[in-house]
DNA sequence: AGCAGTGGGACATTTTCTGTCCCGCTAGGT
DNA sequence: ACCTAGCGGGACAGAAAATGTCCCACTGCT
């Protein structure tokens, strides 16, 4: 029996004041020094819980506080270390990235504890690990692509440390999509560019447009440029998106998305729709990378989280395109589970619920 | 760092409710099936805490509630046993018994954690353990012979267990002393024997006889052959006392008292008073086991704790004729530090206060 | 039958926690 | 040089939890 367990079992209450100074912790990790009211408004606490839980922190010395907000000090970083490991532990994340690992033939699996759907703070975790990763494997000259989302926005946003100064080329992968500029490949690719300190191309075409025109869209020099760099990226960053949300986002009409539907489409990645086999089942006229581009990546790094992408993960997993796979906890377990069924009947019934 | 570190550090509160927690559920462990207002009285806390800190673990399934009152549940043994781990490697009681052992050469060495001094429930584990390790090396036909004093007095109460039926034979190795009935020799060869399931002596003599009658006393058949037996004891159990505490019980005039003081004296056990040295320094012209008599005993076992006892045990240890020595984290601490302070330079400087 | 000791219920009181202000300050933008 | 958004910290009333102290019905034992 863990000393973990031991705890829990003698002094339940500890459950509830240890995960939620667990999560301010990490909040003040990701957002460096920030404001008591600022947090607040992250995590959805109260004001006064917050600041009682940075009063005892910041007196056991794991918070620093200055004029410019909170942040973490030497040993707070060392400390909140040490409670990601046991929370990696208690959810035994190390065997999920294993599994998952093995069953879709992945290099490399991270899984953050917790699930984006029901905690927000773990979205900020895994694209925080994504950033980190990002870190970890780019090189002086390397092209990184990427993809819109609200996922990649966020890998930009949150991208941890301050110079990182390789001399990275950031360029879109797809080209616009939707209204929302936050989380347009373009948006992403500036933001990524100047917090890795690198430099940018964008791609000035929209997404969707009409099969006739696209011959001559690529025409456009400046658009055929940025493709074609795109194609020789080392790194392909890429969120994934749920059918019907991508649909939705797409504009696509409602007889197109039924047919979608109709035909098994679960998971969207950069254009594509695939069904829970990992089978194309649709692909915008896109301006962009390929699906067949792929095979001259090293790494193409699919990023997202939240149980209730789990299908969506499943089908682009399942297409073998993917070497690294970063997501959370609720995810990757919904996936697992979704596999072993689709194994045996080939299909799982009703599970578009939440449990909890 | 370790978990319960990291713990604290995050959630300092802890420690309190954890402490009082574990401090109950040994209580309850010892005290077998016990009521709320018993248990109450004897921790010295307040009537409601206990009953909230009670109704927790039961609702956690550690503890068990009948009519008689609450009790350990399997689990809860389980749990408890692994706050006892923790515990003893969070004050590192392992390394003070190896340290113990090698300096005094001793057989064996247990530790209990904390101070029975400043915490009565630490005493009550100490004479629990000591039980246990008498059952563990009690055989059939042995002789026990006991001495008197408070911490026997209480080893023989809480004997653990329900049946042990070994055919032990329990003698007092000492005559009687003082007043007190309950911490007589005879009381707690009583007892004992009661506990284990088997038979005793009673030696029907005083301690402190004048030295003009003592071989008269020894002439007597049923004195002459109860002295024997404890001279052919398998164990001796014996307690330790500060050398001021044992003059005043067996009642020595003052004189006497400050000559003993003069002469260095700090410890006594089974009427010996020894100086730091553990020389002899002075003895009761005792009915009773002599100090050579030990010599056939194969195991010597020495129980007490305190920190206010540390001169005293350091003394009787320091004799060499020990064998086993069952003390508190308090008292081996202090014991620690004497040695290490005379060793360098004979003498440690008003070591009688109380730290904490 | 009496009794000592049990757990559980109840309640007023105290202490702690919580939500919500305001305030003075500092840094960054104008 | 000023302005302002955002910062930490102080303050305080109301809510909630912990606490001390009863009483009560029950049970096992003498």
């Amino acid at each position: 029996m863990d000393t973990l367990t031991v705890m829990q079992k003698v002094v339940p209450e500890l459950k509830d004041v240890l995960e939620r100074r667990y999560t301010i912790l990490r909040a003040v990790r990701t957002l460096g020094p920030v404001g008591r009211r600022n947090l607040t408004h992250e995590l959805g606490l109260s004001e006064r819980t917050v600041r009682s839980d940075l009063d005892i922190l910041r007196a056991q010395g794991l918070v620093l506080a200055s004029s410019e907000g909170v942040l973490l000090s030497p040993e707070g970083e060392v400390v909140l270390a040490r409670l990601d490991e046991m929370a990696r532990k208690l959810h035994d994340v190390a065997g999920l990235e294993a599994a998952l690992g093995e069953i879709f033939g992945l290099q490399r699996v991270i899984v953050v504890p917790g699930d984006s759907d029901s905690d927000p703070s773990v979205k900020r975790d895994m694209v925080q690990v994504a950033g980190e990763y990002l870190r970890s494997i780019l090189r002086d000259g390397d092209i990184l692509a990427v993809t819109g989302g609200t996922t990649l926005a966020q890998v930009a946003e949150c991208f941890p440390g301050e110079s990182f100064n390789r001399r990275v080329t950031v360029v879109p992968a797809r080209g616009g999509l939707g209204e929302d500029i936050r989380i347009q490949a373009n948006t992403i690719a500036v933001r990524l560019a100047e917090k890795l300190g690198g430099s940018y191309r964008l791609l000035h075409a929209p997404e969707d447009v009409l099969p006739c025109y696209v011959e001559q869209i690529l025409r456009e020099p400046r658009i055929r440029d940025v493709i074609a760099l795109s194609k020789r990226a080392k790194v392909l960053l890429h969120g994934i998106g749920t059918a019907e949300e991508m649909a939705r986002r797409r504009g696509l009409d409602d007889d197109t998305t039924m047919g979608l539907i109709a035909r098994g489409a679960v998971g969207e990645a950069f254009g594509y729709y695939f069904n829970a086999k990992g089978e194309i089942v649709y692909s915008t006229s896109s301006v962009g990378l390929r699906l067949h581009d792929l095979e001259n990546i090293s790494k193409v790094v699919a990023v997202a989280g939240g149980r209730s992408k789990a299908w969506a993960i499943l089908a682009v997993l399942s297409t073998g395109r993917c070497h690294v796979c970063i997501t959370d906890e609720g995810a990757a377990r919904r996936v697992m589970r979704l596999k072993e069924s689709t194994k045996t009947e080939g299909g799982v019934t009703d599970d578009h619920q939440d449990w909890d």
